[in-house]
RNA sequence: GGGCCCGUAGCUCAGCCGGUAGAGCACCGCCCUUUUAAGGCGGGUGUCGAGUGUUCGAACCACUCCGGGCUCACCA
């Protein structure tokens, strides 16, 4: 063995003397395993059979101890000479951290006292060709972590905690809204018009129609065509794509949750947001997890402009004019450019007000300008009937008593059309004009919720595989 | 896109007022039958992110590029 070989050439060539001494390095199947955790409460002298990935060794001569991983812990193994034979002794020898084996034998509790099985055969079940990340540092690279993300859910115990709180929490809201007879559907990703919010989508082209088509950016506009079809409850649980910046809170793509609800306006969507959240939330500890307090506490409700007036020392109202507006951007240091009205609020909230909600909130009271897709208030036409969750300064969600006036959805679209290059779906104007029941509408992010409930600092952390620039230049060759 | 910071061995990191690189773990060889960050003896295995320039000489200085982080901007 010469010595300028790196480890994974040392590990093929020895993939390469397993397959000559007829050792097949990658079988198909271990059966009647127990996985570790089962086997740490097995009683001595029980034969077990554990399987999982070397994390471990320790050499010493004629006998050694190792650690497999598998996904429900760790469990030690002892291989022993006398024990294994002096071939297989020697096959375990070659064995690399990494390695997949399965074992079979007796528990017995060490001088050390801890629960380990007395290998009396041991089976490599898949060899491993590149070496593992350091065991007591871990992996910290942010960016290998991203990139080889199953390294970092090997090693790296709380960042796989996350993930999986994740599935949790997945889980646990199909769970809430199937009790509560809502119906799972999937719509179309790809959509000729990417409608129902306000964002930059992604292109794509259809070969055999030879169209553009775009991935969606929301799925509300093809929910809210169930409803005119007569199901009252659906939820979607889905990606959306947004081709626009990434950040701590954003990533190009994301997965939002969408409730609507036929003959419930936007109180009944409040309830159900808080009571959904709780429900999870405890589902989450449940498991073993720590939530925020304040998550189960009492969720407030407060006013747009009372919280504009109360942040920013300024007199704000729903009649304000736009050129009023723009002298308080101007004095409250946020330039306003060539903003809209509601442009201009929104940043000045954005700016002063949304990192001191730190308690869920809900924030009722924006400007029906700012929300083409939801019902104006009866009291006050320049108010929607829409609200919006925050916790921990972050938006977590949006909700509105839905617009199903097919003439003023109309007229709105036409307005919005004006001003941008996005097109008038008139295909779901049609649909509400056959009629759509009252009826409200709840949309959630799922990745920023996941944050919330674990404390997760970035949205990466949440996603299993967030997005990078494509590295080509070096793939770890 | 702007500003600041970062990229050195498989991993975690030192080295950076210029003299072709070092530690721990991992790995390789030898010893070792209850270890557990096993231990003992011996061994650095490297395109110092890439390229260009300055220089007798560059991991180190300059410029460009690639990738990442934070932040601002953008963002329903």
């Amino acid at each position: 063995m010469n010595k300028k070989q790196n480890q994974t050439e040392i590990r093929k060539d020895k993939l390469t003397k397993l397959r000559e001494s007829g050792v097949n390095p990658y079988p198909h199947s271990f059966e009647n395993r127990i996985d570790a955790l089962e086997a740490l409460k097995i009683k001595d002298g029980v034969k077990v059979r554990v399987c999982g990935r070397i994390m471990s060794r320790r050499i010493m001569g004629k006998s050694s101890f190792a650690h497999i991983k598998d996904v429900s812990g760790q469990i030690q193994v002892f291989m022993a000479v006398d024990k294994l034979g002096r071939e297989n002794y020697d096959l375990f020898r070659d064995t690399d951290i990494g390695d997949f084996i399965g074992v079979e034998g007796e528990l017995f509790v060490t001088r050390a006292g801890e629960k380990t099985v007395m290998a009396e055969a041991f089976t490599i079940l898949s060899k491993s060709l590149r070496p593992l990340p350091e065991k007591w540092h871990g992996l910290k690279d942010v960016e290998t972590r991203y990139r080889k993300r199953y390294l970092d859910i090997l090693v790296n115990p709380e960042s796989s905690k996350i993930l999986k709180a994740r599935s949790i929490i997945t889980a646990a809201i199909r769970e809430f809204l199937e009790s509560r007879r809502f119906c799972e559907v999937q719509t179309p990703v790809l959509q000729d018009i990417a409608g129902g919010a306000a964002a930059r989508p992604f292109k794509t082209l259809h070969n055999v129609y030879n169209t553009d088509l775009y991935m969606r950016i929301a799925p509300e506009l093809y929910l809210k065509r169930l409803l005119v079809g007569g199901w009252e409850r659906v939820f979607e649980m889905g990606t959306n794509f947004r081709n626009e910046g990434l950040s701590s809170m954003h990533n190009p793509e994301f997965t939002m949750l969408e409730v609507y609800a036929a003959y419930t306006d936007y109180n009944f969507m409040m309830d159900l947001a808080e009571e959904m959240v709780k429900s999870v939330a405890g589902k989450i500890v449940d498991e073993g997890f720590s939530v925020p307090e304040n998550i189960m506490g009492e969720w407030v409700r407060k006013d747009y402009w009372e919280l504009l007036k109360v942040h920013t020392g300024e007199d704000f109202t729903p009649e304000i004019t736009y050129d009023e507006v723009k002298k308080k951007a101007e004095y409250l240091k946020i330039p306003p450019g060539k903003d809209s009205i509601e442009k201009m609020l929104d940043r000045i909230f954005s700016h002063y007000v949304e990192e001191k909600l730190s308690d869920p909130t809900f924030v009722t009271g924006y400007p029906s300008s700012a929300s083409p897709l939801a019902k104006q208030s009866p009291e006050n036409p320049g108010i929607a009937e829409r609200f919006e969750i925050f916790i921990n300064g972050s938006e977590l969600g949006n909700a509105y008593s839905e617009q199903n006036d097919p003439e003023i959805q109309k007229e709105v679209f036409l307005k919005q059309a004006s001003g941008s290059t996005s097109p008038v779906d008139n295909d779901y104007i049609e649909a509400l004009e056959y009629g759509m029941p009252p009826a409200s509408g709840l949309g959630i992010g799922v990745d920023r919720l996941t944050m919330v409930l674990t404390g997760a600092e970035t949205i990466r952390e949440v996603l299993l595989f967030p997005m990078l620039k494509p590295n080509n230049a070096d793939t770890g060759e």
